[in-house]
DNA sequence: GATAAATAAATGAACGTTCATTCCGCCGAG
DNA sequence: CTCGGCGGAATGAACGTTCATTTATTTATC
C-alpha cells in the first residue's frame, strides 16, 4: 500500500467515523482500526487529531467546490445559475451523506465557529459563487434589498435542515423535491 | 440559600458555560464553581451530568412555548399568525442568547437527535403552533403545496443561520430586519 | 544492513462520579 | 435559656475510566 494510500485510508476513516458517531465517540483508536493502521501510524501522517479534522474538512469543502464550478451555467440568466447551484448542492449531499453529517458536525464545533469567521473576513482572490450571486442580484435590483449575509442565510438554511431531514429518513429528496425546494429559496429572496 | 434556589443556581450555571464554552470544555467541575457549589452537591439536585443537560433543555422549550402562546393572535389571518411566531421567536433569542447558544448545542449532539425524533412522531394532544399553521395553510391552499416538515425547514432554516449571525455579531437583528425576515419567510412558502 | 515506517504498550491529563467526612440548623432535655 | 446531639445537606479528595499523544521496539524496504 503506497503511503497516500494510507493516508487517504485514514481520513476515509475518520470521515465515516466522525460522521456516523459524531466527534465524541470518535476516538483515535476507533479511526486507527477501521483504517486498518495502528493509533501511533496516524501521528505519521497528522499532527495531531485536529488537524486530521481541519485538513479532512478542507478537502470536502474543495470536493464541492470543484463539483459547483463544474457545468456552471455562467452564460445562464442569475435565476438559472442560482437554482443550478441549489440544485447541486443537495445532490451532492444525497449522494454524499457522510460528508453532510461530517461538515455539519464541524461547523457546528469549536472548529467551525472560527472557520465561519475566516470565511466571512475572505479577502483573498478566491471567487465564492454564492457571494457573487447575491452581490449580482442585488446591483440588478432582482434580489431583495437585504444584506448578503441574510440572503444567504435565506438560501442556505432551510438546506441544511432538509438535508438533515432526508438523511434521518424523515422526506426523501428525489429530483422532484429538489426541483421545487429550488424554487422555493429563490421566492424567498427575489424581489 | 433555599434548596430551589440552589437548584436553580446550579442550572443558570449550566446554562451560561454550556452556552459560553460548549459542551467540550463544560465539566461538572467548572458548572459547580460558577453555581457556588461544590461539584458533588450537583449530584443531590440531578441524577447525572446528562440529566442536568436535558432538564435545562426542557425547561428552555417551556419557555419559549410560553413567550409564544401569549399574545398569539388568533383572530387574525393565517399570514399574521405565522409572521407573529417568527417576530416573537427572534425577539425572544436576540433577548435571551444563552439560551439561543444553548438549545443549538443541545440539538446538535446526540441529546438532540433523539429529541428531535420524539418530536416528530409526537402524538401527544400537545398543540404545535407551527405545525397547526403549516397544516391550516396546506388545507386552504395558501401555501405551497409541499410536506410541512419542507415548510418547516424554509421557516425555521434561515431563522437558526440569522441567529447565529446575530450573535457572533456578523449582522444586527433590530426591530426593522426582523420584520423584514419574517416577510420574507412568508414569501418562501406562500403560494 | 541501514533507513524509514509501523506498531502497540506506556504515559499522563481530564473527566464524571462516588463516598467518607464535615457542616449546620433544629429541637428536646435539663 | 443553654447545650448536646441528630439528620439531612454539602464538601472535595480519591477512584476508575477514557483518550490523545509519545516512545521503545519491531518490521519492511531499498
Amino acid at each position: 500500500m503506497k503511503t497516500t494510500d494510507k493516508r487517504n485510508s485514514i481520513m476515509q476513516s475518520a470521515l465515516e467515523v466522525i460522521a456516523e458517531r459524531g466527534f465524541h465517540d470518535a476516538p483515535i483508536a476507533k479511526i486507527a482500526e477501521r483504517a486498518g493502521v495502528a493509533a501511533g501510524t496516524i501521528y505519521r501522517y497528522f499532527e495531531n487529531k485536529d488537524m486530521l479534522i481541519i485538513i479532512l474538512n478542507r478537502e470536502l469543502e474543495e470536493k464541492i467546490n470543484e463539483r459547483l464550478r463544474k457545468n456552471y451555467p455562467v452564460e445562464q440568466p442569475l435565476r438559472e445559475r442560482f437554482t443550478y447551484m441549489i440544485r447541486e448542492l443537495l445532490r451532492y449531499f444525497v449522494a454524499n451523506p457522510l460528508h453532510f453529517r461530517y461538515m455539519e458536525q464541524y461547523y457546528n464545533s469549536p472548529y467551525g465557529i472560527s472557520r465561519r469567521k475566516e470565511r466571512l473576513s475572505d479577502e483573498s482572490g478566491k471567487r465564492d459563487i454564492a457571494r457573487d450571486l447575491f452581490k449580482e442580484g442585488i446591483e440588478q435590483q432582482v434580489l431583495k434589498d437585504l444584506p448578503s449575509l441574510v440572503l444567504a442565510a435565506f438560501t442556505f438554511g432551510p438546506l441544511l435542515s432538509l438535508l438533515r431531514d432526508h438523511i434521518v429518513g424523515f422526506i426523501r429528496l428525489d429530483e422532484s423535491l429538489i426541483g421545487r425546494i429550488a424554487e422555493a429559496c429563490w421566492d424567498s429572496i427575489k424581489k
